[in-house]
DNA sequence: GGCCAGGACACCA
DNA sequence: TGGTGTCATGGC
């Protein structure tokens, strides 16, 4: 078996025991949502934008600012006055870019029903995360986030040197487990699980689930 | 008080 | 193509 497929398996295997009904599920979407947005997940393409380089904490009080504001809505972000945007976003960080950069995502959202990763990302403030995470959770199309958990994790792993280029590491993953929406939603939600477990300081804990297939130190 | 968090982009050599 | 600075808040 492949290190990556063998390490989704060790991580399912350990976690579905700490989360016996499963990893955080709201609403159907294995991506955390809770704010009532309309649509729904469109509160995973403001989530996704606002997580950049931030702690889903301080996204989260931003969420709840727009929420409590009775901002939940495509049209609601696109017709928003910025600054009011900035200060209700605030919390999330890079505040004054942030809001900028949403309201342009709702106004082409609302222009475009079905849009493609390149039309993403020929968007100001989207990149290949951001955009894979819209993507893959939002819009539920088989694409594999790579992440700064998913390059920490698999680099200390010694399954990737940690320099590969962005699609170098996407198309990696997506080849060596099977193909599928909810399978890459799974497996990434795990290694954002794991990663807040484990693996933060320390290149590798004792207590780490993934010690067989960890060659850290054996190198 | 320093460090870090689920990035992206501009600028420079 | 690769390195560096910038954007900024809040928890620990």
């Amino acid at each position: 078996m492949n290190q990556i497929k063998n390490t989704y398996k060790l991580l399912k295997k350990h976690y579905s025991k700490q989360h016996p009904k499963g990893w955080i599920k709201t609403k159907g979407s294995i991506w955390p949502i809770s704010h009532n947005f309309d649509p729904p997940q469109f509160e995973i393409v403001v989530g996704a934008l606002l997580t950049q380089n931030t702690n889903w904490g301080n996204v989260e009080k931003a969420l709840k600012n727009l929420a409590d504001a009775n901002i939940r809505s495509v049209e609601a972000i696109a017709n928003i006055k910025t600054t009011k945007l900035e200060q209700l976003i605030r919390p999330s960080g890079f505040y004054k870019q942030k809001a900028k950069r949403l309201k342009a995502l709702a106004k082409f959202i609302l222009e475009n029903k079905n849009f493609t990763r390149e039309q993403l990302l020929s968007l100001n403030g989207i990149g290949k995360e951001t955009a894979d995470s819209i993507l893959n959770y939002a819009c539920n199309k088989p694409v594999f986030v790579i992440d700064a958990y998913t390059k920490r994790i698999f680099s200390r792993l010694g399954i990737i040197s940690g320099n590969e280029d962005y699609d170098e590491i996407r198309q990696l993953f997506e080849t060596s487990i099977k193909k599928g929406t909810k399978l890459f939603q799974e497996f990434h939600a795990l290694i954002v699980e794991h990663a807040k477990v484990h693996c933060r300081k320390q290149p590798v804990c004792e207590k780490c689930p993934l010690l067989e297939v960890c060659d850290y130190g054996r190198k």
